[in-house]
DNA sequence: GACAAGATTAGCT
DNA sequence: GCTAATCTTGTCT
């Protein structure tokens, strides 16, 4: 796995916005026992605590939400509906509220790891087409909170080896109650892995 | 202390 | 397409 470098810190300190798009093709090497699991980001989501409601980190910092509140390039991972984690890559300085959910990657290497991992299931798309069903089959969960993602230790990201061409769609955000009007979605056009839903259709 | 809500998913109709 | 599952977190008392 020589040939994936964690990006600079540089990457996650700029508008988050960008962040998130530019998080699109990138590549997440996850280290879980003595196994390297890869998958390419294909889906993201952006949330702003300045002015956005549904953020975790909206006008104020609590118990869960500091870790939104660090330098990018920190990893903020939640709990939620009892059951599920989701995960995000903090951005922009210390100080601001920012962050950019994961929602959807395409497996690359590890894969039959990721199945045992998402016991009971067999189809590739399955495996990591969600928020909380990426985090079960890359082996994320709430002990990764606070880590960073510019050195190569438990999880990083790097640029792809080859680099490829893809068209980029915005759209609203998914399964939220407020906010829900800022177009902060954003995902590979035609990828089998991101998210299937309604919004999709109306922006291609 | 108690309580309601949630950045989801799987399973059923 | 609809709903239950399930428990942490934040807020209020």
């Amino acid at each position: 796995m020589e040939k994936y470098k964690p990006l600079s810190r540089k990457f996650y300190l700029r508008d988050t916005i960008t962040v998130s798009k530019e998080l699109l093709g990138k590549i997440i090497i996850r280290k879980t026992g003595n196994k390297t699991l890869t998958a390419k980001i294909v889906e993201t989501e952006a949330y702003i605590g300045e002015h956005d409601p549904a953020s975790h980190s909206y006008m104020k910092i609590t118990e869960r939400n500091k870790i939104m509140y660090d330098i990018g390039g920190k990893i903020y991972v939640y709990f939620i509906y009892g059951k599920y984690f989701c995960f995000n890559i903090v951005s922009e300085r210390k100080g601001i509220g920012n962050a950019t959910l994961i929602r959807a990657v395409e497996p690359l290497s590890g894969i039959e790891e990721m199945k045992k991992l998402r016991s009971g299931i067999n189809s590739d798309v399955e495996l990591t087409n969600g928020p909380s069903k990426l985090c079960i089959a890359l082996d994320i969960d709430k002990s990764l909170n606070g880590e960073d993602v510019t050195n190569e230790a438990k999880i990083y990201i790097s640029k792809p080896v080859k680099k490829e061409k893809f068209e980029i769609i915005t759209s609203k955000r998914i399964g939220l109650n407020i906010g829900k009007d800022f177009q902060y979605r954003f995902f590979i056009k035609n990828n089998l892995y991101v998210t299937k839903h309604k919004f999709n259709k109306v922006i291609q």
